[in-house]
DNA sequence: TCTTGACGAGACTGACGGTCTCGTTAAAGT
DNA sequence: ACTTTAACGAGACCGTCAGTCTCGTCAAGA
């Protein structure tokens, strides 16, 4: 997302004394560059507001003062506050990690439950996550980012599932969409309303509700 | 959401003679009564702009001129933008039917899964239910409303869930506040991210996958 | 040294939620 | 009829915030 403004000067050297102007697109860069500690200092405010804002809605101003910024350095090189946010997040947040493959599917299933329910838990994503989907209910592209995210989770998920039906655990006319989805679903539901907990045990019970309860 | 505002005169004063409200709060009311049309007009409005938005916010400006009202008297009823909204919707929307009591809690269930699933697809809910949820994002009232509206829908759920366990057709030590948010999870993920349907067949495996594959 | 463009600061615009005021009007008691 | 009370429509007004504009300054190249 880091939506630099295209300035490559492919330029035919022409340029200055010879016929000036004449195409308009290229133009070699001259003038003062830009400063990339700027560019870190932008992201770094934008991540801890992120992390510290309970909740509570971030504004530009709040992030420019808090890197020692003018706002229109922050607007010369991001289209909007959105845009910033997601940046900030997607710049720095935790990597995707393989989900599990143990050869049984309760407890891949229960490892990525879990996993999920903890990451929510853990300090300091909390915040900045619901955060996020906050201002993502008033920016597009904050939205469409999201869809995209979860749309990765949702198949990481589908793989387990499928695997484990491949090895007979699980009927083979069995919806795996509806199972990733009564996960996240759940989850979702449970991290934005926050009215009940998401910790392991809800993760254990979970998992036995979709895989019916353990033999063992 | 009445709110009247509290300006009672707890005068001992007599001046009424005959009516003994000797207590403090309450006094005859007096002047020009509430115009109950109004409040028609008013909502009315606000359920049509609610369903003609895709997705766009609602000002409160908009709802006041579609009603051909003053903002002020939209705010002398309802504490808040979000509170007309909400009223709005559920006010002539689905009226809570009491949730089905068959006898058998695979058909209560299906019945009341079937019945949220289809009511969210039916037009023009669905662009309204949605309007109103982005709007809560950064409407702490509106939140609020939302989250105790959504609460009383998973007590309706609870009970169903209650009385079929009471009738053994549960093990005793099933977590009915699991089941209950796996529906409700899995509806609004679906219903707010549109990737998957919430039709009779999901609502079909969603009611198996909960209590296990009917025997019949 | 001169030009260019990034930078910090902050004034400004336009929307919007919500409040306040004003003149008007309907309902009740006297 | 007269008075009191409060709801009504209209719209000015306030505070907040995303995004723009302007200005004086500063760094990098020619």
């Amino acid at each position: 997302m880091g939506e630099d403004r295209a300035m490559e000067a492919n330029d035919a050297e022409d340029s200055a004394p010879g016929t000036g102007p004449g195409d308009a697109t290229a133009r070699p860069h001259t003038g003062r560059r830009r400063n990339e500690a700027v560019r870190q200092a932008i992201l770094d405010a934008a991540l801890r507001l992120l992390v510290e804002s309970e909740g509570a809605p971030i504004t530009v101003e709040a992030v420019a003062r808090a890197a020692g910024v003018g706002k229109q350095t922050l607007y010369r090189w991001w289209p909007s506050k959105g845009a910033v946010l997601l940046d900030a997040l997607t710049d720095r947040a935790g990597q995707d990690v393989p989900p599990p493959d143990t050869g049984s599917l309760r407890d891949d299933l229960r490892t990525v439950v879990a996993a999920t329910f903890d990451a929510a838990r853990r300090a300091p994503w909390a915040p900045a996550l619901r955060t996020l989907v906050r201002e993502a209910a008033t920016d597009p592209h904050l939205a469409e980012l999201l869809r995209t995210y979860t749309g990765a989770r949702r198949a990481l998920l589908h793989e387990v599932l499928d695997r484990g039906r491949a090895r007979g655990e699980l009927p083979a006319d069995r919806d795996l969409d509806l199972l990733v989805d009564q996960v996240y679903g759940l989850f979702w539901y449970r991290f934005l309303l926050g009215h009940a907990p998401l910790d392991r045990a809800a993760a254990e019970r979970l998992t036995d509700s979709l895989l019916g309860p353990g033999t063992a």
